[in-house]
DNA sequence: TTGAAAGCGCTAACAT
DNA sequence: ATGTTAGCGCTTTCAA
């Protein structure tokens, strides 16, 4: 059960242990005779570097954490894969933290890895304002926001800008002669449900279209989505835009079981992830994230962040595409 | 950008270290003054302890590492869910690993976590036995085995009994006149894909009517539904069993695409967690797994097992039940 | 090319 | 009740 130590490889290969230590770390140059000797008797006592020793001295700990509202949802299971791809090229690892839409417990994971346990973080925040994390979150580890903005957080941030594709969207539906054009959102305190909102709300404006009966407070994760979907049909919607990828595929089901046909009886704006081959969305007009650019860019900003703590910040913007759908 | 040590809260509050440790994890009792005046110390100069450092001194980490193979599947983040929400109790966090249900991730989160970053390990793991991870999964970290078996490994397991549930399910088909009885199954290599998959082929042939042409091999993940589910149509089935939840939503979506009316058209027997409110589902008879069940039992177990490395191992069993549809 | 030895920041046994 | 101090297992400087 006694874990071995880099001593017991020393002694076993008759060496110092800064020799064993140099070999795991190729750091100088060791004879290739010596090397032999030494990983020889790693493999037959079995050593592992303790990494926490390693961390401990060295204060690398090729770990990043990535506090994220929700696993189940598509778009952040995706993050979550593009993100430990670009980490595992460098040999970091990826810690994952489930907040599931609460403060409460974006709290608790921001305390358990300000402790200094990650070299850096990745946030996908629930929060209203930069000013409820702003004193816990620890300005020593590199942080950058993802997907969700903070006003004033002088973080690096990555999101995705919604807001064309949304009006093309609706702009698209004006056009082919839609007038009440319903309207489903996330949950409201988050930027990008705000971005959205503003987009489709100036579109229909500039229309003389604008009417707040026809808009629906939603959550993103669960299923609120029937009784907004049903509500707004009743009130004469003829279209309806539901701004995120888990209401879409939601009111999807639900229409196909009610016998609702999206495309032909009513007309559906969603949303889907660049490589979501959800079946069922090809009947609605989509608006497409570049999740997996997404992901992979904040992998790469996060590292870089690292390597260069005291950078500017920086805001980097993807774009999000309008896609009208190909079947009816 | 220092980072503030224990030295500097100590020479700060005019006390010892240790006095500043014992304040820290109250481990001693320490006058109601001292601890006030280091208490204030800590706070003004923003000290938080080195989470490394201790764990590197006592050994603890306070972290399980989760090693799951698909964490989008509403089956695994619903057990990621439950055994944070045990763990969190404790004090404990979760590390989540997402394998994809490749052999290759799987061993590089088994090596990742055995070098001594985890407590403990829970492992649902994509393996085909046991042999092809003995030699690197550490003896020294307690581990368990949750949702798969491996033939002959010495872990402890928590698993769901599904054998009974089917065999209910089959019989009850049979009871309703049907007589070509399709079946897609999960990935073959996985301990309860084969439980499953024995359990239909035995009450089939029990009532003669087992036929290897009515089975169609799937994988638990992405998109195989569609083509074996028309296929069993065309050879006839008028009912089909789907073994997996994910499986299962996707073939329900289809059907519904394509105008073919579960329970009515056809009847299917598909999985559930126990507490996926799955749109749609309720047109299919369902096995439904004590999903939270079984992440609260292994949240406890690796614990337990813990505090008692050396304990007999355990193997438990929960069991998965039977619920025919409500609707047509 | 190799080795001796000084810590990294903390805990806890032991002493006071 | 509080302080002194010896490490935990490793990396790395400096010397040989």
């Amino acid at each position: 059960m006694n874990r071995v130590g880099i001593q017991d490889v020393a002694r076993h290969a008759g060496v110092s242990t800064a020799t064993v230590s140099y070999i795991i770390n190729n750091k100088k140059s060791v004879s290739a005779e010596t090397r032999k000797r030494v990983e020889r008797s790693i493999k037959e006592l079995g050593y592992k570097p303790n990494a926490i020793a390693q961390s401990f001295k060295t204060g690398k700990k090729n770990l990043i954490a990535f506090i994220v509202p929700d696993i189940a949802n598509n778009f952040f299971s995706t993050l979550i894969e593009e993100i430990e791809g670009v980490l595992a090229s460098r040999h970091y690892k990826l810690m994952i933290l489930n907040t599931k839409e609460t403060k409460i417990r974006e709290i608790e994971s921001i305390n358990a890895v300000s402790s200094g346990i990650v070299d850096g973080i990745i946030l996908a925040s629930t929060m209203d304002s930069y000013s409820e994390i702003k004193s816990i979150l620890p300005q020593s580890i590199p942080t950058i926001l993802i997907d969700r903005e903070l006003k004033d957080c002088p973080a690096d941030s990555i999101t995705v800008n919604c807001h064309d594709a949304v009006c093309r969207g609706v702009e698209d539906l004006i056009g082919k002669g839609h007038r009440k054009i319903g309207y489903i959102t996330g949950l409201m305190h988050i930027s990008t449900t705000v971005e959205r909102l503003d987009a489709y709300k100036e579109t229909m404006q500039q229309h003389g279209l604008c009417d707040p009966a026809l808009i629906r407070i939603g959550d993103s994760m669960s299923h609120c989505v029937k009784g907004h979907l049903d509500s707004l049909i009743a009130a004469g919607c003829t279209a309806v835009v539901i701004t995120n990828n888990v209401m879409a595929t939601e009111a999807m089901l639900q229409m196909l079981d009610e016998g609702i046909r999206p495309g032909r009886d009513i007309e559906i704006l969603g949303f889907r992830d660049s490589d979501q081959a959800q079946y069922g969305l090809q009947h609605m007009d989509l608006i497409i994230q570049p999740t997996k650019e997404l992901g992979k860019v904040a992998g790469r900003r996060i590292l870089d962040r690292i390597s260069d703590p005291a950078g500017l910040q920086q805001r980097i913007e993807l774009q999000a595409i309008f896609m009208p759908r190909e079947k009816t």
